[in-house]
DNA sequence: AAATAAACTGGAAGCGCTTTCATTCTGAAT
DNA sequence: ATTCAGAATGAAAGCGCTTCCAGTTTATTT
């Protein structure tokens, strides 16, 4: 492996001039630039990066940290995530929390320990205060899918409140008045948003709210079988039922059919976030649809703005969610 | 951030000695390690992994390169390998190759320069003899779902011959005789091989193989339905479909549905991988169950044991596919 | 042609650690 | 008490690059 020395000697200039030219500098006379680039050519130089971040104090990767890295939602995310920092010449480590508080927290450590230059953060486990804390030292973060008021222009997240209030209003104009709810875990933001959107719809149609008709799940994809179960054995009637998350949609349709139950003719269903296999459910299901690649594009694009003076542009927070209409909601 | 030098200062010891604690090298006296570790906790040190790279020349980094980062195999791969990485106290860097052979050299390259100490490659795109090109290099890498026989002892992957067999021998098993087989694109070692093991299946059972049962896919949900649609507008007899993914099946299933078919009364599906979403098909998906995580597990630790010296263990390359019973099969 | 500013270049220190080598210390064996 | 192997330590030279500073060259203005 060739070195800058070797290439500052072939060249005939000062080590200064070659590092000048690899990093792009200006005040390069174009006659050094050409010399050195021809050495390195010749050499078939590669600088080598871990030299090159202890000198400069900047890694050019970007960490990324998630809960889980398994379930439809991060590989896409990652995806895009890793699309737009290698197209910007940076990279991207990743680690996962394993859903457990002092998993993430190690997580979050062991990539400012690597000397990310910035992080893009999808945790669950970790608290706000944490957060807060955090971004006061010195490694800049972007939160995805969370809303911390106190520092909510690192944050990107869906509207999940319009989210829950689209689902709803399509099932009531769908002729729908009974409609049951199978939340994700109300400790979670996005579930108690999701929730409120979907009071809020019915309270505009004038449809009374009923506690009854509600199962608190936990996004997974028994909990949704769960709640039908609970449903049904509690006697609710309902005509739809709208699911905090595809997942649980999933499993509550398989519930419903344990029960004989026809979809959409008996009961129908709408789901959220679009995950991949909702085309692969029967009846597809209709659902609202999370834009997850335009988000994680987002922040790593904020990153690469404000973190590495890459882009100019503008920057959203909050994304809107949009209702994929298929075949799993009856028109009464 | 307190370095080496005044953990050094502080512990009255020489730089040697905290480094060589650091490294938890033998010769150092209990008395020593005792005043460096200390010193070490008062100050709040943390080494700087970057400068330990430079200096030793390894990054304690492996590179995980993927075709694609999203569907649903990557996140449990991945996931694996992360868990795997972080308990040995390394980390994953993680490049896609978006599908498309120079963006995965690229990946490749980047790894490489990134002085990751091991490389665990899932590619399509790339040839056999890049790879066997490569593997004369200085990088050690693994190769994960696919053999190269030149180098077959870094390669992991399924016997998928077997796995081919197990899934017609079982419909033939439930009474079926006339089986059509949706397959992955033929240029694929993988694809070939299942077929393989499908005709093999057939030929024990005197079933006699028709070319025009066959359809040959590209693994993704589209074309499963484009198989059935061919199938049936060329009026091939079969009552069952074995398909050479999951995908597919589920797109069979659906171009099934759309003409009508009673499933499983009427046609009969299995598919291949076992991924998550079998279990949401309805009916639920009778396939062939792929372990990924056992196979990124025990590649992430040939790495471990090869790279790192760290593990003393039995290394197996080829993994075993397992029938997984639900209710997508008819029995004649 | 002289004066001045701007562009360009090279020297050298340093980023925070590892590792060789030589030296000193320890304790067991004689 | 003497010897000597082996353990323990420290000094110093890098790892390959960036960057500050000072010095030199070139271009511009008068």
């Amino acid at each position: 492996m060739a070195t800058i020395y070797e290439v500052s000697a072939l060249a005939g200039v000062s080590l200064s001039s070659v590092s000048r030219v690899l990093n792009d500098h200006e005040h390069v006379s174009k006659k050094t630039k050409e010399k050195v680039v021809a050495a390195m050519n010749k050499l078939n130089y590669r600088p080598n990066t871990i030299a090159r971040s202890l000198a400069s104090n900047r890694s050019n990767s970007v960490g990324v940290l998630v809960s889980e890295l398994h379930g439809p939602f991060f590989g896409a995310m990652l995806s895009s995530i890793e699309l737009e920092l290698r197209n910007a010449g940076k990279h991207a480590v990743i680690t996962a929390g394993h859903s457990d508080e002092q998993s993430e927290i190690d997580g979050l450590d062991f990539l400012i320990d690597r000397k990310c230059d910035a992080l893009i953060l999808l945790v669950d486990a970790i608290s706000d205060d944490y957060l807060i804390k955090l971004s006061k030292s010195k490694t800049p973060f972007v939160i995805l899918n969370r809303n911390i008021s106190e520092i909510s222009d690192h944050c990107f997240y869906l509207d999940n409140e319009l989210g829950g209030y689209l689902a709803a209003k399509y099932l009531i104009k769908q002729g729908h008045k009974e409609i049951a709810y199978i939340s994700g875990p109300l400790t979670k933001q996005d579930s108690t948003e999701r929730l409120a959107g979907h009071k809020k719809a019915l309270a505009e149609a004038n449809i009374p709210f009923k506690e009854n008709l509600v199962y608190e799940g936990n996004y997974l994809t028994k909990s949704g079988r769960d709640g039908i179960n609970f449903l049904i054995k509690n006697k609710a009637k309902f005509t739809a039922v709208a699911c905090s998350n595809d997942e649980m949609a999933s499993g509550a349709m398989r519930g419903a059919r344990d029960h004989k139950l026809l979809i959409p003719e008996q009961c129908s269903f709408i789901g959220f976030d679009n995950a991949f296999f909702t085309e692969y459910l029967y009846p597809q299901l209709t659902t609202i649809n999370f834009p997850v690649n335009d988000m994680a594009k987002m922040s790593t694009q904020w990153i690469l703005k404000n973190v590495y003076k890459q882009k100019e542009l503008d920057i959203t927070n909050m994304f809107i969610p949009k209702l994929i209409e298929r075949q799993s909601v009856q028109q009464n």
